[in-house]
DNA sequence: TCAAAAGTGTTGCGTCTACACCCATGC
DNA sequence: GCATGGGTGTAGACGCAACACTTTTGA
């Protein structure tokens, strides 16, 4: 990805500027037209996929780092962003020492080092985002979940782990309201919920429990245009939605 | 806590050994005599109070990295230990930096560099542990969690933190298992969810209850030798334990 | 007019809650 | 024998799954 020249510009630049051993890895989960999306890149002169990924600059906080990272790869600031996981086996960054090994000596090669990584998730809403490639970059680009490509190092692990965290935190977080935009229907919901629970989930059921937790504020319009009955427009009533989310939506799915 | 000569020892050794920027901070939890309790150190000629912790060596997981550390402080190997969270603000040792700031130089000075460090929380059998104070601590004990004195840096924080988190995977980890002795009556059990729940919980439905997920096993004698008609023992079945955990205990508490 | 999407109702079963009741033991 | 701790039973409330039924719309 790199050649020897970028190399050494950048190992230069990043252990003047960031903390060593350490970086951030971020799945990035977006929704649209009913599939649960992932942002990916793709390394120049590389058919290799990665996480979107950096480092922490020697005095910033973690989450702030995070936080740059995404805003320099979607374009948005304010992203709802949670930590899950930091993968710490030695052996994990082992492919990049050696991809590089022989270009550099040890003591001057950034990515000699053995690095850990903290795994961030972050859940924006699909149509604000403009997915940006990072210098070392040729793509950055959405792909469903379901047909991601095979990812580098261990960042198939980490996406993976991700996607068990969303689950989990399905009834704590207001993945919902991150996820959606400002207003959809019922059956777009429901969808999402099928995707992150890879389970069928009823129709009428869905909607009477959804309503149940009063965190749905129904608009007095209809989507208009497509065939068929118009469903109703919905908006999360966040003061709600996070009240009740600090006792955990009530029963399982 | 350090005077200067065992600083520069350990600065020395450290840098040699040792991740720079990562620490490990450990919130071993116990159950003992119906109080949920904290393994806490107390610094050598200072009234401060800390989590047991330690660094990464440089080619050591993480995972190994805790597991040493918890078994220095209490003996016990193959300890069940959850990674919970991250904690990274640059601000969060200046403490330590400023503590140290006038014996030894920035650049000789291990603790003038940031720690981010790694939360992980440990359940133990209580009976089995060993508390065993480090080099530069002059006490290793259990306290209460209702009455732990006030921790240094952030540590207040990390065990506040480590408690949230052993409240919501209660159902999904096998924190009985791994809290309990061998052997209890269910009231015992009872009391233990209750301290992690903060709530009283109907004795009855309790046991109806716990005994429905078909993860105790019954011995046949009940315990002797109390005041009042004798409990019965039981003993967790593993093997259905961490199969219901799989898909959650059904339910709230 | 018909198929498909969306909204609303109803029924029955299972589960949890809040109790009442029974048993054992030491003082 | 009685207070206390512990084990078991049960009736009512509640919640949820599995349906049937109605409404709207474009083809």
């Amino acid at each position: 990805m790199f050649n020897k020249q970028e190399l050494i510009d950048f190992c230069n630049t990043a252990r003047e500027s960031y903390l060593a051993h350490i970086s951030i890895d971020c799945v990035v989960f977006g929704f649209h037209e009913g599939q649960l999306k992932v942002l990916v890149l793709k390394m120049k002169n590389e058919q290799s996929w990665y996480l979107p990924g950096g480092f922490v600059l020697k005095n910033e906080p973690i989450e702030e780092a995070a936080n740059r990272i995404l805003k320099d790869r979607t374009g948005l600031d304010e992203i709802f962003l949670q930590q899950f996981h930091v993968f710490g086996d030695p052996e994990r960054s082992r492919p990049h020492r050696e991809m590089y090994a022989n270009m550099l000596p040890p003591s001057e090669n950034w990515f000699a080092n053995r690095f850990m990584t903290i795994g961030y998730y972050a859940l924006v809403d699909f149509i604000h985002v403009t997915p940006t490639p990072d210098s070392h970059s040729e793509a950055c680009t959405w792909c469903d979940l379901a047909d991601t490509p095979q990812l580098e190092l261990d960042h198939g692990i980490i996406l993976k782990s991700a996607l068990d965290t969303l689950r989990l935190q399905l009834n704590y977080q207001p993945i919902g309201y991150n996820l959606m935009p400002k207003e959809f229907t019922m059956p777009e919901l429901q969808k999402l919920y099928e995707t992150i629970l890879d389970k069928k989930l009823d129709r009428r059921n869905f909607q009477r429990r959804m309503l149940g937790f009063g965190i749905l504020t129904r608009s007095e319009k209809p989507r208009k245009g497509g065939a068929h009955k118009a469903p109703y427009l919905y908006s999360f009533d966040l003061a709600n939605y996070q009240n009740a989310l600090k006792e955990g939506l009530k029963g399982g799915w």
